[in-house]
DNA sequence: GTCTATACTGGGATAGAC
DNA sequence: GTCTATCCCAGTATAGAC
């Protein structure tokens, strides 16, 4: 496996070249053929670059993370994050938009067909609990925040938004526009943490 | 196909084993050769009963969907169903896990990983904008609701069961218990129908 | 009506030439 | 390092015997 120059960009190439064939045909007729077609080269070089399929799709799916993973972390050092609990709310749900809107139907494939392997799902896992643990002492750091139990209420809102953000975002046809469902996950979520009526 | 008696058992028995068999191994690995291996029968005897492998998924999908309408309909026409929102919230939320808590595994192969019809979406679709309607009405008579579009927030809410539901119930393993889930799922849900604080 | 044995196909992966 | 041609397997579906 090349690690520099000319190989690493083929490599790249060979990677988006399959982030869209996966985007447009799902996984089962997403095949190495199509991909090799697509990047412009054929099957037997791709394979001196992968060892097999299912390797190329664990990279695109590592490297959705790590952007997720990046994004939430460029929010929580920010030291412009509103004071509010709305305001950081609506931070939080724009940047899992973000994280989707750009190939939604990637993300389904990666997400809805593609096998995952145990490895792959505990990194999932792993930074999902991050995630969490961050929310949590967001949320324990303010006076409005009104729940029983801190890790209950962080487990639950983080759930709550990435999976309306791929039931509402990545899902087609969609069934709410993007403002709309914004407001409505800001409205539903702040409500909630304050304790409502 | 035949469509009485004896005919009608083995072909309930095929779709049983299918359902076990999905669940187990998912939809790829679930060859059509074990399928009928399960129901105690043969693989020519099998393609007697359904024209092909997919046909026997589909009818899976179609009764779970079934079974869903069925549900909430008991539930619309129950003349005990609580006055006060978060009692009547509770109510379909119980009624969305218990659709789901049976079989999680084979919900989450229909749902994730299963090529789907047009048509069945379609049907799925024609479900969830029925479902969407009657829980519109629902709001519409209840004078604690404070929304300001009730068609946006009944699709929201319907929205966020069905999808909070698969993910905290169906995907394994489980990062909420199911009372816990249940209790936050009523919470959020009635507050932000009441409009929160 | 049910079986066994097999034909057929798609697609992942590799051999070997250049 | 890249190509083409091909191997090979898994799995759907069918043929034909009983």
């Amino acid at each position: 496996m090349p690690k520099q120059g000319r190989s690493l960009e083929t490599r790249s190439r060979i990677l988006e070249a399959a982030a869209r064939v996966f985007a447009a045909h799902g996984y089962g007729k997403g095949t190495t053929n199509r991909i090799a077609e697509e990047a412009g080269i054929s099957v037997g070089s791709l394979y001196q670059y992968f060892p097999n399929k299912d390797a190329i799709l664990v990279e695109l799916s590592r490297a959705h993370i790590h952007d997720g993973e990046a994004l939430i972390a460029a929010r929580f050092a920010d030291t412009d994050l509103p004071a509010d609990l709305e305001g950081r709310v609506r931070v939080f749900v724009e940047a899992a938009v973000a994280n989707h809107i750009d190939m939604p139907r990637l993300h389904a494939v990666l997400f809805e067909q593609a096998p995952w392997s145990p490895e792959l799902v505990a990194e999932l896992r792993a930074f999902e609990d991050r995630t969490i643990t961050a929310a949590e002492s967001l949320l324990a750091a303010d006076p409005s925040v009104r729940v029983t139990d801190l890790r209950v209420a962080a487990t639950f809102v983080v759930g709550t938004i990435e999976a309306l953000t791929h039931r509402f975002i990545v899902s087609e046809p969609a069934r709410l526009a993007v403002p709309a469902f914004v407001e409505e996950m800001v409205a539903m979520v702040s409500r909630y943490l304050t304790g409502g009526a």
